[in-house]
DNA sequence: AGCACGATCTGA
DNA sequence: CAGATCGTGCTA
Protein backbone atom coordinates (compact mmCIF):
# COMPACT_ATOMS: atom_id res chain seq x y z
CA UNK A 1 0.00 0.00 0.00
CA UNK A 2 1.48 3.51 -1.43
CA UNK A 3 2.23 5.33 1.71
CA UNK A 4 -1.12 8.67 1.42
CA UNK A 5 -0.17 12.10 1.89
CA UNK A 6 -1.87 12.42 5.62
CA UNK A 7 1.09 9.54 6.33
CA UNK A 8 3.15 11.86 6.18
CA UNK A 9 1.10 14.94 7.92
CA UNK A 10 2.55 14.05 11.38
CA UNK A 11 5.34 14.73 13.86
CA UNK A 12 8.28 14.23 12.32
CA UNK A 13 9.84 12.15 14.87
CA UNK A 14 6.60 9.72 14.91
CA UNK A 15 7.14 9.57 11.24
CA UNK A 16 10.72 8.35 11.34
CA UNK A 17 9.85 5.74 13.67
CA UNK A 18 6.84 4.52 11.45
CA UNK A 19 9.25 4.39 8.54
CA UNK A 20 11.31 1.52 9.98
CA UNK A 21 10.19 -1.61 8.19
CA UNK A 22 8.63 0.34 5.16
CA UNK A 23 9.44 0.26 1.96
CA UNK A 24 11.52 2.69 -0.51
CA UNK A 25 10.86 1.30 -3.68
CA UNK A 26 12.71 2.94 -6.85
CA UNK A 27 11.99 3.09 -10.53
CA UNK A 28 14.66 3.66 -12.53
CA UNK A 29 15.10 2.67 -16.29
CA UNK A 30 12.24 0.20 -15.86
CA UNK A 31 13.21 -1.91 -13.47
CA UNK A 32 11.70 -1.74 -9.98
CA UNK A 33 14.40 -2.09 -6.67
CA UNK A 34 12.56 -2.50 -3.51
CA UNK A 35 14.34 -2.15 0.16
CA UNK A 36 13.37 -1.66 3.51
CA UNK A 37 14.30 1.16 5.42
CA UNK A 38 16.54 0.22 8.52
CA UNK A 39 17.29 3.67 9.92
CA UNK A 40 15.78 7.18 10.01
CA UNK A 41 16.92 10.29 11.50
CA UNK A 42 14.43 13.17 12.06
CA UNK A 43 15.10 17.12 11.03
CA UNK A 44 12.12 19.59 12.92
CA UNK A 45 11.12 23.10 13.20
CA UNK A 46 13.52 26.03 13.22
CA UNK A 47 14.39 25.13 16.97
CA UNK A 48 16.02 22.32 15.71
CA UNK A 49 20.08 23.54 15.27
CA UNK A 50 21.34 20.32 13.56
CA UNK A 51 18.51 20.82 10.83
CA UNK A 52 19.14 22.95 7.71
CA UNK A 53 15.90 25.19 8.55
CA UNK A 54 17.59 26.09 11.80
CA UNK A 55 18.88 28.97 9.18
CA UNK A 56 15.29 29.59 7.99
CA UNK A 57 13.44 29.48 4.73
CA UNK A 58 16.32 29.43 2.14
CA UNK A 59 16.20 28.39 -1.39
CA UNK A 60 17.83 25.04 -0.60
CA UNK A 61 15.11 24.42 2.37
CA UNK A 62 12.15 26.12 0.96
CA UNK A 63 11.07 22.11 0.34
CA UNK A 64 11.03 21.44 3.91
CA UNK A 65 8.64 24.19 4.51
CA UNK A 66 6.16 22.69 1.56
CA UNK A 67 3.78 20.24 1.38
CA UNK A 68 4.44 17.01 3.12
CA UNK A 69 5.06 13.21 1.27
CA UNK A 70 7.82 15.13 -1.26
CA UNK A 71 11.47 14.43 -1.20
CA UNK A 72 14.13 16.80 0.11
CA UNK A 73 17.49 15.62 -1.75
CA UNK A 74 20.64 18.18 -1.29
CA UNK A 75 24.26 17.50 -1.79
CA UNK A 76 26.86 17.29 0.63
CA UNK A 77 30.45 16.86 0.71
CA UNK A 78 30.75 17.80 -2.87
CA UNK A 79 29.59 14.18 -3.57
CA UNK A 80 27.03 12.31 -1.71
CA UNK A 81 23.23 12.81 -2.32
CA UNK A 82 20.97 12.86 1.04
CA UNK A 83 17.36 11.19 0.65
CA UNK A 84 15.00 13.15 3.59
CA UNK A 85 11.38 12.94 3.51
CA UNK A 86 9.31 16.22 4.21
CA UNK A 87 6.91 15.78 7.08
CA UNK A 88 4.60 17.90 8.75
CA UNK A 89 1.88 20.52 7.49
CA UNK A 90 2.47 23.40 5.18
CA UNK A 91 5.06 26.21 6.65
CA UNK A 92 6.47 23.93 9.46
CA UNK A 93 9.62 22.96 8.23
CA UNK A 94 10.34 19.40 9.59
CA UNK A 95 12.05 16.13 7.27
CA UNK A 96 12.98 12.53 8.01
CA UNK A 97 16.84 11.42 6.45
CA UNK A 98 17.20 7.67 5.22
CA UNK A 99 19.89 6.70 6.70
CA UNK A 100 19.84 2.64 6.13
CA UNK A 101 18.22 0.32 4.02
CA UNK A 102 17.81 -3.61 3.56
CA UNK A 103 17.05 -4.91 0.00
CA UNK A 104 15.92 -7.93 -1.07
CA UNK A 105 17.66 -9.44 -4.22
CA UNK A 106 14.55 -10.70 -6.53
CA UNK A 107 14.90 -14.19 -7.28
CA UNK A 108 17.50 -15.45 -4.63
CA UNK A 109 16.99 -15.03 -1.16
CA UNK A 110 19.98 -12.95 0.04
CA UNK A 111 19.81 -9.66 1.48
CA UNK A 112 22.09 -6.81 0.78
CA UNK A 113 22.43 -4.32 3.93
CA UNK A 114 23.09 -0.96 2.58
CA UNK A 115 24.34 1.37 5.91
CA UNK A 116 25.00 5.24 5.13
CA UNK A 117 22.95 7.99 3.13
CA UNK A 118 25.38 8.56 0.50
CA UNK A 119 26.04 4.76 -0.40
CA UNK A 120 22.23 3.99 -0.16
CA UNK A 121 21.25 7.26 -2.91
CA UNK A 122 24.30 5.91 -4.94
CA UNK A 123 22.70 2.48 -4.94
CA UNK A 124 19.06 3.54 -6.01
CA UNK A 125 20.57 6.26 -8.18
CA UNK A 126 18.66 8.74 -6.77
CA UNK A 127 19.92 12.52 -6.88
CA UNK A 128 19.17 16.25 -7.18
CA UNK A 129 17.01 15.27 -10.18
CA UNK A 130 14.49 14.09 -7.82
CA UNK A 131 14.48 16.91 -5.28
CA UNK A 132 10.72 17.65 -4.80
CA UNK A 133 9.41 14.63 -6.15
CA UNK A 134 5.89 13.76 -5.13
CA UNK A 135 6.68 10.87 -2.88
CA UNK A 136 2.44 10.14 -2.84
CA UNK A 137 2.54 9.58 -6.68
CA UNK A 138 3.66 6.15 -6.67
CA UNK A 139 5.83 7.19 -9.68
CA UNK A 140 10.29 6.31 -9.90
CA UNK A 141 10.00 7.06 -6.49
CA UNK A 142 7.68 6.44 -3.36
CA UNK A 143 6.78 4.65 -0.16
CA UNK A 144 4.81 1.68 0.90
CA UNK A 145 3.68 0.09 4.21
CA UNK A 146 4.00 -3.29 4.90
CA UNK A 147 1.24 -5.18 5.56
CA UNK A 148 2.46 -6.76 8.87
CA UNK A 149 5.01 -4.77 10.86
CA UNK A 150 4.99 -6.84 14.50
CA UNK A 151 7.98 -7.04 16.35
CA UNK A 152 9.95 -4.53 15.21
CA UNK A 153 12.76 -3.90 17.88
CA UNK A 154 13.63 -0.53 17.64
CA UNK A 155 16.32 1.72 19.24
CA UNK A 156 16.90 5.29 19.61
CA UNK A 157 19.93 7.16 19.45
CA UNK A 158 21.78 11.04 18.88
CA UNK A 159 21.49 11.85 15.53
CA UNK A 160 24.78 10.99 13.70
CA UNK A 161 27.65 14.18 11.79
CA UNK A 162 25.86 17.13 13.83
CA UNK A 163 28.68 17.80 16.49
CA UNK A 164 27.77 21.69 15.68
CA UNK A 165 23.95 21.33 16.75
CA UNK A 166 24.68 22.14 20.62
CA UNK A 167 22.42 21.28 22.73
CA UNK A 168 20.24 19.63 20.24
CA UNK A 169 22.87 17.33 19.50
CA UNK A 170 21.61 14.81 22.39
CA UNK A 171 18.04 14.63 20.98
CA UNK A 172 17.56 10.93 20.47
CA UNK A 173 16.14 11.62 16.66
CA UNK A 174 17.82 8.54 15.52
CA UNK A 175 15.68 5.43 14.70
CA UNK A 176 16.92 2.20 13.98
CA UNK A 177 15.48 -1.53 13.73
CA UNK A 178 17.68 -3.57 15.80
CA UNK A 179 16.43 -6.94 15.63
CA UNK A 180 13.31 -8.32 13.32
CA UNK A 181 11.44 -10.97 14.24
CA UNK A 182 9.17 -12.71 11.54
CA UNK A 183 9.38 -11.62 8.34
CA UNK A 184 8.08 -8.26 6.81
CA UNK A 185 5.87 -8.70 3.90
CA UNK A 186 5.12 -5.91 1.40
C1' DA B 1 33.43 37.76 -4.98
C1' DG B 2 35.55 35.03 -1.63
C1' DC B 3 35.50 31.76 2.12
C1' DA B 4 34.73 28.02 5.44
C1' DC B 5 32.41 23.95 6.03
C1' DG B 6 29.10 20.16 5.73
C1' DA B 7 22.81 15.29 8.00
C1' DT B 8 29.74 11.31 4.14
C1' DC B 9 32.69 7.63 2.54
C1' DT B 10 36.96 5.52 1.29
C1' DG B 11 41.48 3.90 1.58
C1' DA B 12 46.02 4.23 3.98
C1' DC C 1 43.27 10.08 9.78
C1' DA C 2 43.43 12.75 5.36
C1' DG C 3 41.45 13.55 0.92
C1' DA C 4 37.79 13.93 -2.41
C1' DT C 5 34.82 17.82 -4.19
C1' DC C 6 31.07 21.52 -4.62
C1' DG C 7 26.65 23.85 -3.13
C1' DT C 8 25.33 26.84 0.34
C1' DG C 9 25.04 30.61 3.48
C1' DC C 10 27.66 34.26 5.53
C1' DT C 11 30.66 38.34 5.24
C1' DA C 12 32.09 42.26 2.72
Amino acid sequence: MIARRDFYNRNAVQVAKELLGCFLVREYKGKITRAMIMETEAYRGEYDLASHASKGKTARTEIMYGVPGHAYIYMIYGMYFMLNVVTEEKDFPAAVLVRGIKILEPGSRSKVKIGGPGKLTRHLHINKALNGHDLAMGRKLWIERPRNKKRLKISKSPRVGIDYARHCKEWKWNFKIEHETGEILA
